[in-house]
RNA sequence: GGGGACGUAGCCCAAUUGGCAGAGGCAGGGCGCUUAAAACGCCUCCAGUGAGGGUUCGAGUCCCUCCGUCCCCA
């Protein structure tokens, strides 16, 4: 009979009957609708910790929630297996990354599954499993053969302490590496690129059928950063037909271009610059190549070094082609080489960093647009909003949006221009000179060059036997007998390259090798894809908003136009969820910081189904949530109600039949009401609050049964059954559990369907009218739902508190909005 | 510097989207049960919504300014 609740019993044995009979593997061939539920697979970084608990318990109950309502959900698991940490992490204590890596797996598969989340594991992918290195070398060679993957010289940063190439996030604010502290140098290297920009603009037009987050959207299009313009030519005064090409989004303000900016790295740098101000020159050009970009193009009002070494005149002039007023030509950092043509013409009255630059240089300030009335007196500067053109010859009167027109047209007749689109966002940069990665599958010969490796000769695995010195050099080239080839074209001698790929590259189409069982031949199977494609809920970390994200949406459109994916939806994650991150002390709580809480002990403690509740009741998931010295007993807390829940559960059932009583049908409408609201808020993603109806349904069971022991055993059997299943993808152990005793005879908790509330249940017959006097409540009176407005204000005219506070005064006005408010004005 | 989110009880959070500020929880207090404590059960204290202004019959909700926290971009 009725035995105590012993969490951690319930939880391994239902966890042993989930595995042993596989409850949550699916078949590409299910009747059932299909639906893909995919949480963003893990860096394994060992024993998972709060912010995996939150990541895979939100993913595990979008899983069990979808299968209760009549899917067949495809839950895959799978390693985002290669990468830097364990790389460092062997450089550092001598060790392969292999074990490192693979004993990490483990530890956070063990917790997952401790957590009681299901997965079909038998999918399984890692991205460091030969099975998944050979299908990412096919993707490459055949984003190669399509000229979608290419070798160009780019600048990238290097680390001369670490001699080594650093990514982004590895140099600081202040420019220097964050792990030896050195300044960080610019240097041009050979690299592997991707062909992400010719995608920009599909990449931009395809948000509009994601639902997704907006900011998520927003960061992405900012990133992006698509803007149109024009490029044109100045003609450089003194040097008969060298032009300087520059770029601007607003040819409308010409006439109040009074300089012109080019980039350190402007190739026309030299010819521009004259004897004597060739070392001002020269010193700003140094400084530039030893800063970050980021730093670079900072804001000069906060440039703490102050005026020149933002800038420097080169003696040379330019001719503005609009009024043909020569104007000097300056060097800056703040125009970057890489955008647009590298140069800008400068107009200080309609752009903030020129007016910036114009007052620390003593330039003109001419403007082309009438500021709004009190624009100088109040903010002053550059002003950049629309308005009427003024000191702007023929196009004085227009408005800038015409102006605009005008001026590209008068730019692409008389001085070589073009309407162009300039974006952002760069190639993306996917070699890496690491060694736990999946190997670039090309050779160099002396002959023949750049040679892709037949696809028979795949996979392409780095030997074990390599040194990890960071000393720059790829790990893979200090093994010889890796290095030293023969060329598949002419069987020379060569060289195979000796980069990695960003792991991005191996979690940008992961999703897709998850839709069938891995074969050796192909990536993945299209028809299997086409079964489950696209992710109908993505959930994960908004800190992959970008790059993750972006590279996924893009690696689906190369894949279709690549014919690897012919038919499949261009937009590979429908649906997106982004959780907010576990802080500790005001910081993200992770590993690297060193502030990690590990679920073992609430395991042990209070059970995996209360960490679950916890987790999902504390507050809206997309919020930040901050762990602090009071969360414990919250979790304790959470225990306390599965408890109840067992006791109300496996306590003497009522056993009173025959006819409702009024106390019944109340309790009876609260369950209904409680399926309506559960099921709205969880579509919703608003589990706090529907932990919170379902604990409302809850008390109020326990409190009929604890007071009045005469209750109708249909109606509290149901309100009981009921929180069972709304609880069920919640805490699934402790629901399977108690399901299961209750109704032996009927499928477990999790095959049952999610419930559906009786309309006829639903229906209010009664409000309470609140009457305001002047905005004040003055009484409540209890009336039927369908009351009119007429009978409502006559109610309220009536009310002994109005009647006494109006004394006989004449409302003004009445308000009503029955049957729930009638505001008597005076 | 630009953009965005948020600010409600000691604490975490709700509030039918402009209509009674409180659903749920943590902590605290009281009572019951107990030889006692824990556990359990019942009850309960606690804010006028960061500050100021505006719109409205009515503002936590909409608008403006300021303060604070966080995120993204530069």
């Amino acid at each position: 009979m009725a035995r105590e609740y012993d969490a951690q019993t319930v939880e391994t044995d239902w966890q042993q009957v989930w595995a042993d009979e596989g409850t949550y593997e699916i078949e590409n061939d299910d009747t059932r609708p299909h639906f893909y539920a995919l949480a963003m697979y893990p860096y394994p970084s060992g024993a998972a910790h709060q912010g995996h608990v939150r990541n895979y318990l939100l993913g595990d109950l979008v899983t069990r929630y979808k299968t209760m309502q009549g899917y067949a959900v495809l839950s895959p698991f799978g390693f985002d297996s290669f990468g830097l940490p364990a790389e460092n992490a062997a450089i550092k204590t001598g060790t392969h990354p292999r074990p490192f890596t693979e004993a990490r797996m483990a530890e956070l598969k063990a917790s997952l599954l401790r957590l009681g989340c299901v997965y079909d594991w038998r999918r399984e992918v890692r991205s460091h499993d030969p099975l998944y290195i050979h299908a990412n070398q096919l993707i490459f060679l055949t984003l190669l053969e399509h000229d979608i993957a290419y070798r160009a010289s780019a600048a990238v940063n290097w680390c001369p302490g670490c001699a080594t190439v650093l990514a982004n996030e590895q140099v600081l604010a202040d420019g220097t590496c964050e792990r030896s502290g050195d300044l960080v140098e610019r240097r041009e290297l050979e690299q592997w690129f991707l062909r992400i920009t010719t995608y920009a603009d599909q990449l931009l037009e395809g948000h509009a059928e994601l639902d997704w987050p907006e900011r998520v959207k927003t960061m992405q299009r900012n990133w992006i950063g698509r803007s149109a313009g024009v490029e044109f030519e100045l003609a450089v005064v003194g040097h008969e037909g060298v032009g300087l090409r520059v770029f601007t989004t607003r040819p409308d303000t010409g006439f109040g271009a009074t300089s012109a900016v080019v980039a350190p790295e402007h190739p026309l740098l030299d010819l521009l610059t004259t004897p004597e101000h060739a070392a001002e020159v020269g010193a700003l050009r140094e400084r530039a190549n030893s800063a970050t970009e980021i730093e670079r193009a900072a804001s000069l009002d906060s440039d703490p070094d102050g005026a020149s070494a933002r800038g420097a005149f080169t003696g040379s002039f330019v001719t503005n082609p609009f009024n043909g007023r020569e104007v000097p030509v300056y060097v800056a950092d703040y125009v970057l080489g890489g955008y647009g043509t590298g140069a800008i013409m400068a107009v200080p009255a309609e752009d903030d960093r020129d007016y910036s630059f114009a007052m620390l240089h003593g330039l003109d300030v001419i403007r082309t647009v009438e500021p709004p009335e009190g624009f100088e007196a109040t903010s002053g500067g550059a002003y950049s909003g629309a308005g009427t053109k003024i000191n702007s010859g023929f196009l004085d009167g227009m408005d800038v949006a015409d102006a605009i027109v005008a001026a590209t047209a008068f730019l692409e007749r008389e001085a070589k221009g073009a309407a162009t689109v300039n974006y952002r966002l760069r190639d993306w940069l996917v070699s890496r000179q690491r060694f736990w990665g999946c190997p670039i599958p090309v050779v160099y010969c002396g002959a023949c060059g750049v040679v892709p490796v037949p696809r028979a000769s795949l996979p392409i695995l780095a030997p074990d036997d390599v040194t990890m010195d960071a000393t720059g050099r790829s790990p893979l080239a200090t093994n010889r007998s890796f290095l030293e080839t023969t060329c598949p074209a002419c069987g020379g001698p060569a060289e195979r390259e000796t980069d990695t790929l960003d792991t991005f590259f191996d979690s940008s189409w992961y999703f897709l090798r998850f839709c069938g069982f891995p074969d050796a031949l192909l990536p993945f199977d299209v028809d299997d894809a086409a079964a489950w494609m696209p992710v109908g809920q993505y959930v994960g970390g908004i800190e992959h908003a970008i790059l993750h994200l972006l590279y996924a949406r893009f690696m689906m459109r190369a894949l279709i136009d690549t014919d690897l994916a012919p038919g499949l939806p261009r937009e590979p994650l429908a649906k997106l969820f982004t959780q907010g991150m576990i802080r500790m002390d005001g910081t993200k709580m992770s590993k690297s910081k060193g502030n990690l809480i590990a679920p073992q002990r609430y395991f042990d403690r209070s059970g995996a189904d209360a960490l679950r509740v916890f987790h999902l009741s504390v507050g809206p998931p997309t919020d930040d949530f901050d762990w602090t010295d009071q969360t414990d007993s919250v979790i304790e807390g959470c225990r306390k109600f599965l408890d109840r829940v067992w006791r109300l559960a496996e306590g003497e059932a009522p056993m009173r039949s025959g006819a409702l009583t009024d106390e019944d049908v109340r309790l009876r409408r609260l369950t209904h009401r409680t399926i309506q609201l559960v099921t709205r808020d969880v579509d919703q993603w608003s589990y706090h609050t529907a932990v919170a109806h379902i604990r409302e349904l809850h008390n109020e069971v326990q409190r009929l049964v604890h007071t009045s022991a005469d209750q109708h055993a249909d109606v509290v059997g149901e309100a009981i059954d009921t929180i069972l299943l709304l609880l069920a993808p919640m805490a699934p152990h402790v629901t399977a559990e108690l399901w299961q005793r209750r109704h032996p005879d009927l499928p477990g908790v999790h095959a049952s369907s999610w419930p559906v509330a009786d309309e006829s249940m639903l229906t209010v017959e009664t409000a309470t009218l609140v009457v305001q006097l002047d905005g004040k409540v003055k009484d409540r009176i209890e009336v039927a739902a369908n009351t009119s407005e007429d009978a409502a204000v006559a109610l309220a005219l009536a009310s002994g508190p109005i009647v006494a506070a109006l004394s006989g005064r004449e409302p003004r006005r009445v308000v009503a909005r029955p049957p729930r408010l009638v505001n008597i004005v005076t």
